[in-house]
DNA sequence: CGGCGTACG
DNA sequence: CGTA
DNA sequence: GCCG
């Protein structure tokens, strides 16, 4: 089970291959999580029945990635010390007669590395013995039991992995010093005790119960357990701890940052600087230039020359046919204009930070209409050509190139030079990169606060902030500098994909977000969870499913943990609220938690440890729960980008008089449901989400290319 | 000159 | 108001 | 800031 990494796949390589044009494909990153996932190996020498040959892989036509088979075909076999081969167990069933546990503890199997099989029939065996014994796996999410047992049994040969996969199972322990008298083991109520299966192995062999001296592997002291694993949330550090917190943690941080970024220390020195934006002046952005009629602009004699050279250049087609909405052209991720685009981002966020909503989408647009566009920019007339682009965006070129045309990387605007070194933005910037604070919030704290640094609100005002907002402080650096490498995003998606498909049986999930559309790295993660059973998409399954991971240790915080919606456009099933109108077919709801994790397992990759401590970067993980109804439109709106997304509302607005969410189509009028997304049987989620796109009447661009910025 | 995605807690 |  |  440790080899969860070397079974992901960590490129999506498998690709569905089909007769689709090449934009359209991609890879399929859904599959079915196999219910006959668990244990499939036949492993543990206590298995008596013959469970022979491999793993059954989960086959499916599109699949590639259940965790499950993924996770099981990676063979790397039991422990060999361990593995007698014994597969006629002379005791088959029921235990002889003088071996007795009654005076054991509660006793638990862990079920790691054990098959369905072995588990079974360890449990019999072990009630056979009188066992007082606790189910591992109560199919449904209940793990309140399991606190009893203060004795396991399982194939666990390290104290570090005794302790993990007791957390998994939900008991939290810290290590006691070895040299615990066993006696003291068995009165002290607060200890658990790990030991090796082989033990049981040799009970049965010799007909009696033996000493287990030779194969406790841990003993632990039960803890206090996780945040929020009980409902409660965990409690934030005070100001003071975290300001040392945070010194600690930076440079280890910046350190870790700067290898996986690539060395950038993305924060700019502090150079004291005028103001950025000084109201009714002209010194603002906008006003920089004043070029009244930018498209008679007159050409210098060398953009003159380049753009001769245009001339035989074929325009792509929404050039040629000026098509204005970004559902309807190509947006690869990286594109010939992307240092001209990162120009662009920069105003956007100022404006961002001015609140100019307008402008923000003002940018926007032109930013993804550069951003589709194949060939490298040479001239300010050119960029006049492309949809939502006009004289601004011209005139920005302009400057831009003419600054250093022989070197793109020395190539400049004034205004954003200017933007860049003023404190105001560089300290709204970072205050708006806290998770949960918006544009007015970061101008509040600059403005009428008067802070200028992340130290300064958390020292004074602290109290002052949110639970989510102490939150985003707490781990500022780690989700803002320390970026999500693809793999890890697979590991993530996978893992939380086999913890709710061992919850309920049958569960599918697909990354959607940067990572589907191609994104090397991610700043977080985003997957949509399907089961085909609607009902199993019910009952409060995803707050199951998130206590399950906070009480394993993966979720270290809940930032967010709702029904229908919340954020986005979430709410599902029913015809939104402004229609008024009742819906027939019950309450179908989205639902969707937003959460911290942290690698846990020491075997990942991605563990990270330091002085015998978990320091693995914590990282943001949404987790979207669709019912089997909406899981195409569902996948189509958490794919992206941003631009993408309005733009398919608004042509879903103006070509059909619908209203697109993520949790259906709706008629305008009537609020009748437009049935679109269901998941038809035989089909994958991608499939899915093709459905929907082609059923509004538009052309299927893979996620890769809807890279809108 | 009005409109620009969108709903929710 | 912030989020996706 | 750009579109209709």
């Amino acid at each position: 089970m440790q080899r969860y990494d070397s079974a992901i796949d960590m490129t999506g390589s498998d690709r569905d291959e089909d007769e689709l044009p090449e934009h359209t494909k991609e890879p399929t990153v859904a599959g079915p999580i196999g219910p006959h996932m668990h244990h499939k190996r036949p492993l543990s020498p206590v298995a008596a029945s013959s469970s022979s040959g491999p793993p059954s892989r989960s086959a499916s036509p599109h699949s590639v990635h259940s965790p499950h088979s993924a996770i099981h075909s990676t063979d790397s076999p039991p422990n060999s010390a361990g593995h007698h081969d014994n597969t006629t167990s002379p005791h088959d069933l029921g235990a002889p007669l003088d071996l007795s546990l009654l005076s054991l503890p509660p006793v638990a199997v862990i079920p790691t590395r054990l098959s369905p099989e072995a588990l079974h029939d360890l449990h019999e065996q072990l009630s056979a013995a009188n066992a007082d014994l606790v189910t591992t796996f109560p199919s449904d999410g209940q793990t309140a039991d399991i606190h009893r047992a203060r004795f396991f049994l399982g194939q666990i040969n390290t104290p570090k992995r005794a302790a993990f996969e007791l957390r998994k199972l939900g008991v939290h322990t810290e290590e006691v010093e070895a040299g615990t008298s066993r006696e003291a083991v068995w009165q002290d109520d607060g200890l658990i005790t790990v030991v090796k299966v082989e033990w049981w192995e040799k009970c049965l062999e010799k007909d009696g119960v033996q000493s287990i001296n030779p194969y406790i592997v841990y003993v632990g002291r039960l803890t206090e357990g996780p945040p929020g694993g009980d409902g409660k949330k965990r409690a934030l550090p005070s100001a003071e701890e975290l300001v040392k917190e945070r010194e600690m943690k930076r440079r280890r941080i910046l350190e870790r940052a700067q290898g996986d970024a690539g060395g950038s220390d993305s924060r700019v020195k502090v150079i004291p600087g005028k103001p950025w934006t000084k109201p009714n002046t002209t010194t603002s952005v906008d006003e920089e230039f004043g070029v009244k009629r930018p498209k008679l602009m007159r050409k210098t004699t060398s953009e003159y020359e380049r753009e001769k050279g245009l001339a035989n250049q074929v325009q792509p087609r929404y050039v040629r046919e000026q098509l204005k909405l970004a559902v309807h052209r190509p947006h690869p991720l990286h594109c010939p204009n992307d240092a001209f685009i990162n120009v662009l981002k920069t105003i956007k966020l100022s404006r961002t930070l001015q609140l100019d909503d307008i402008g923000i989408r003002a940018y926007s647009t032109a930013i993804s209409a550069i951003q589709a566009y194949p060939y490298e920019l040479l001239s300010s007339s050119t960029l006049l050509t492309l949809p939502g682009c006009d004289g601004k965006t011209s005139a920005l070129f302009y400057e831009w190139y003419n600054s250093s045309p022989d070197d793109v990387s020395q190539r400049k605007i004034q205004a954003v030079e200017e933007i860049e070194q003023s404190e105001e933005y560089r300290v709204m910037k970072e205050f708006y990169q806290i998770w949960g604070v918006g544009a007015k919030t970061a101008r509040e704290f600059y403005l009428d606060k008067g802070w200028r640094s992340l130290d300064d609100v958390i020292e004074f005002g602290w109290n002052q902030l949110s639970r989510v907002q102490q939150i985003g402080l707490k781990f500022y650096d780690e989700i803002n500098f320390i970026p999500i490498p693809r793999p890890e995003v697979a590991r993530i998606g996978a893992l939380v994909g086999k913890v709710a498909d061992e919850l309920r049986p049958g569960y599918e999930y697909i990354i959607t977000g940067g990572y589907r559309r191609g994104k090397e790295q991610s700043g977080d993660v985003d997957m949509v969870l399907c089961h085909r059973d609607e009902e199993q998409t019910r009952g409060g399954f995803l707050t199951m499913l998130v206590t399950r991971l906070e009480e394993e240790g993966w979720v270290t915080h809940t930032l967010y943990l709702g029904r229908g919606g919340g954020f986005g456009t979430q709410r599902v099933g029913e015809p939104p609220r402004s229609h008024g109108l009742a819906h027939g077919e019950g309450a179908e709801e989205l639902e969707k938690a937003m959460v911290m994790w942290q690698e846990q397992d020491p075997a990942s990759p991605f563990y990270k440890e330091e002085g015998g401590r978990n320091v693995s970067p914590h990282r943001r993980v949404d987790i979207i729960l669709s019912p089997p109804s909406c899981v195409g439109t569902a996948v189509l709106g958490w794919t992206g980008g941003t631009t993408y997304e309005r733009d398919l509302r608004r042509w879903v607005e103006k070509r059909w008089g619908w209203k697109f969410d993520s949790g259906g189509v709706w008629e305008r009028g009537s609020g009748r449901r437009v049935e679109l997304g269901e998941w038809a049987e035989g089909e994958d989620l991608v499939q899915c989400e093709r459905r929907v796109i082609e059923g509004l009447g538009l052309e299927y661009f893979k996620p890769e290319l809807r890279n809108t910025g």
